[in-house]
DNA sequence: CGATGAGTTGACGTTTGTCAAGGCCGGTGG
DNA sequence: CCACCGGCCTTGACAAACGTCAACTCATCG
C-alpha cells in the first residue's frame, strides 16, 4: 500500500521537470525515513514569528509566503509551486519572517538544515540544488519588487501573469497560453500590491483589449503575449533563465 | 608593505561584530590567497544580465544591488553593510539578475560556490554563514516588498530608516541614534519606491514633526525612535530579530 | 565665477484606494 | 426543490496619495 502510493508520487513527478524528482531522490537516499508533508487550502504551515529553522520542498500544489502589515493588510511576496525549494529560516534567531500558507491541497517535504550538510556527494548535490532555488526566489522577487517600486497596475499585473506562466510552462502545467492559477483576485492583488478591486479592473481592460482571455474564475489564456510582455517591461526568455531555477545536475 | 596593510584590515575587522571577520578568517583558512577586491563610488561591480556565479561578502563600505526597469527606473532592492554576504548568481544560466553596485568606496571579496563546498569543518561553517545571511536577505527583502507594496510613503520612509539604523547599529556604527547614510534622496528614493521628491517631503515632514534631525547632507539622528516605529508598523526588537544575520558559529 | 548636482517647495494631473451597490455562484438548511 | 447566505467578481463615484514639472537655493568643484 505504502510502496504503491510512493510509486505513484514518483510516476507524477516524473513528468515534473527537473525539481522535485531529483530533490526527492537525493532526499530519500540520504534520509529514507523522512516522509512528505500534506496540507489543505488556505492551512497555515507555519506561521510569521514562529521560531524554527528548515527547508520546504514543494512536490505537488501552490504555496504563498506571506506577510502581514501592522493592520491587516497581507502581501504575497513569493508563490512556490512544484518543484520549488526555499529556505524559511536559518541561523540562531530563527523566527520565520514570514508566514507558509497553502493556496491549494499542497505535498511537500521539510527538512533541516543538517539533514544536508553532511560530506555524501548527494549532500553536496542536494545544497547546490537549494542555492539555485534560493536565486531563483531573489530573482523573482527583485523583478516583483521593482514593479512593484516603480510600475504601474498594468504593468504589475502583465509581470505576474508571465511569471506564473513560465513557472507553470516550466512543470508542463500549460496548454499552449493558457493556465490555471488558484488565486482569487484579492490574493493576486495582494502578490502585485495593488487592492482587489484594481486587479479586476486591470484585468478587464486586458480583456477588453484582447491581451488575455478569463475562463471561469481561475483559468487565464495570455492571447497577445507580445504586448503583455511589453507592458511587463520583459523579455520573455531573458526572464526565463533569470527566474527558473536551472542546475547543472 | 602587503603584510601591514593586511594588519590593518584585520585590526578594523575585528571592531566588526560577527560578520565578516569570521567570514574573512574561515575564508583565508581554506584559500590562503584570495585576495580582498576594491571599487570606488559609483562603481559597478557586477552588471544585471552578466554571466557568473559567485558570493560577495562585504569587508567596508556600502555595496547596492539594483535593477532596471525598462526605460530606465532604477530601483535598489537591497544595501550590503560590512559583513553582509550575499549569493549574487548560481545554477547553470548564471545570469545575474541585478546589478552589483558601490555606493562609496568599498572592500569586498568575491568567491565561487565550489570554494565553499568541500568537506573541511571550516567549509561548513562558511556554508551556515552564507545561508543565514541569505535568509537575513530575504526577511529584509519581504520587510520592504511588504511595505513598497501596501504602505505609504512615511511608512517606507520610516521603516527604511529603521532598517539602516539597525543594521549600522548591528556593526557599531552609530552613536545613540544618530547615524551616517551614504545615499542620496534619489537613491533613497530607488530604494522605497518613491520618487526623490517625495522622499525630501516625507523627510523634511518627519523634521517637522520632530521625529528626526537631519545633519549636512548624510547625517540622521531618530530623536522619536518610538512614532518613527509606529510609522514603520515595527517593533524594533522583532525586527532586530528577524533581520540581522546571527549565528551560532 | 560659472557650472553642476543635490535638496526644497509649490502647482497640477494622474493613478489608485475606498466605499458602495449589484450580480453571479456554490453551499447549506429548511 | 427552494430560499437564503456568504464569498467573489464587477462597475461606478469620489477622494487621497503620489509623480511630474518647474523654479529656486545651496554647496562643491574646476
Amino acid at each position: 500500500m505504502l510502496k504503491a502510493e510512493k510509486r505513484v508520487h514518483v510516476d507524477k513527478l516524473v513528468a515534473v521537470p527537473g525539481g522535485s524528482r531529483v530533490v526527492r531522490n537525493l532526499l530519500l537516499q540520504l534520509h529514507p525515513r523522512l516522509h512528505e508533508c500534506r496540507a489543505e487550502a488556505g492551512e497555515i504551515i507555519a506561521h510569521e514569528g514562529d521560531t524554527g529553522s528548515f527547508f520546504v520542498v514543494v512536490v505537488q500544489g501552490w504555496i504563498a509566503l506571506t506577510k502581514v502589515l501592522d493592520g491587516g493588510e497581507t502581501a504575497i511576496f513569493d508563490l512556490m509551486l512544484d518543484g520549488d525549494a526555499s529556505l524559511i529560516a536559518s541561523g540562531r534567531s530563527c523566527r520565520l519572517p514570514y508566514s507558509v500558507e497553502a493556496l491549494n491541497d499542497v505535498r511537500f517535504f521539510m527538512f533541516n538544515d543538517k539533514m544536508i550538510d553532511g560530506p555524501e556527494p548527494e549532500a553536496a548535490t542536494l545544497r547546490r540544488y537549494m542555492r539555485t532555488a534560493n536565486t531563483a526566489l531573489l530573482a523573482r522577487t527583485s523583478e516583483l519588487l521593482l514593479r512593484i517600486g516603480h510600475g504601474n497596475a498594468e504593468t504589475r499585473v502583465a509581470y505576474a501573469l508571465i511569471e506564473l506562466f513560465l513557472r507553470l510552462e516550466a512543470i508542463g502545467q500549460t496548454r499552449g497560453f493558457q493556465f490555471h492559477i488558484p488565486m482569487t483576485q484579492r490574493q493576486l492583488g495582494q502578490f502585485t500590491g495593488l487592492s482587489n478591486v484594481h486587479v479586476c479592473r486591470t484585468l478587464r481592460r486586458f480583456c477588453r483589449k484582447n491581451l488575455v482571455r478569463t475562463e471561469g474564475r481561475t483559468d487565464i489564456q495570455i492571447t497577445d503575449i507580445n504586448s503583455i510582455c511589453a507592458l511587463a517591461g520583459v523579455d520573455l526568455d531573458d526572464l526565463r533563465d533569470e527566474i527558473l531555477p536551472r542546475m547543472a545536475v
